[in-house]
DNA sequence: TGTACATCAGTGAACGCGCGTTCACTGATGTAC
DNA sequence: TGTACATCAGTGAACGCGCGTTCACTGATGTAC
């Protein structure tokens, strides 16, 4: 049946949501197009109605989580205590154990090396996430910016990889603090 | 038919090889049991004549090249020189551009996030890896190796795994090269 | 030492299953008159 | 304003495919006598 043009947008922005979500919680392959439409309350066959095939809703998914997570770093505090704030939640219990609503980095670096479709999204996401922490937070000085944001961002995303894959309580959190510690 | 007792041993060896160098380079899910068969050089029947299934190759797999790994940390030179050569030769081109022969960390961390089966088998790998890392190189003080051990860990892990991610060159060469120089 | 037989890793067809994708059909909505 | 019809997102069965896994069978090797 036909529906009112509003409900199809808003559909469609629910079933990248739910495929950000699930994406980064399972990968790519670990998540079936079934799944997605099911999570936003519909059977499987309209999905071709919204996207062309499901690699392509992996490229809006991921520039849609990719809007999100610039959004963090522009809502943060640009001093000092701002940066130790986002460094502090990115490096949390809290946002390890949430990967589906957290960063694209950590959650789906790996995945993304062996997708070459995906690719270039993660690249761009990946040069403006390091502008964006660049300009604004205060680093030791403005010429070495760049280079200071590369090294807290690897740091960061490493810590977090480890942390999730450990099944280890008391090392995934020392992962995490120890690293931390080290960067603010 | 029968085959001479050392050829069986000398497969299955092969086979555990060959899977971890596939699942490094395309994950667990990327790979088929058929796929790492041929790259044997058999069928893929006689696999359940060697593996229980396919989660016990990997965790098999796993181990094999946890071994492999902790051989190169202990190979390096116990001094300044050798941890830096150990650290470049991680984050290298070379590295980035050969997962399949490379650390365990880096290509499968997110893989192994998902896969309950095989998060203990990787827990022992890190906590041994940052156990020799500690131990064998010289740090900073004794009293603090191994926190420099998990942030140096950290770094190196989430550069490899955001070099690997992205499609300019010129980028993932920077991440490296600054992560190195940070670390070095 | 020579012969008869049990062993078991190999082969390759076959299994059920879930996947991404397609399609004939449905029926409330929006539009033309 | 009321009626007739075209639209198109929805439904759900069906498709071919590759997956992990099973199995009846093969035949050179190792062993018993």
């Amino acid at each position: 049946m036909r529906y009112p043009a509003a409900e199809t947008a808003e559909k469609h922005a629910r079933i990248v949501e739910q495929a950000g979500r699930l994406f980064r919680e399972r990968g790519f392959s670990g998540v079936s197009v079934g799944e997605i439409m099911k999570e936003t309350g519909l059977t499987h066959g309209p999905f071709y109605n919204h996207f062309a095939s499901k690699e392509a809703l992996i490229a809006e998914s991921l520039a849609q989580a990719s809007r999100m997570s610039l959004a963090g770093v522009a809502g943060a505090s640009p001093n000092a205590a701002g940066k130790a704030a986002y460094i502090a939640s990115y490096l949390s219990p809290a946002h390890r154990d949430a990967p589906g609503a957290g960063c694209l980095m950590a959650a789906l670096g790996c995945d993304i090396s062996r997708e070459p479709g995906v690719r270039p999204t993660f690249t761009t996401h990946l040069k403006t996430t390091l502008e964006r922490m660049a300009s604004h937070f205060p680093w030791s000085s403005k010429r070495h910016e760049r280079r200071d944001t590369i090294r807290t961002l690897s740091a960061m995303v490493g810590a977090m990889v480890l942390a999730r894959a450990v099944d280890d309580e008391a090392l995934s959190e020392e992962i995490l603090r120890e690293t931390l510690s080290g960067l603010v």
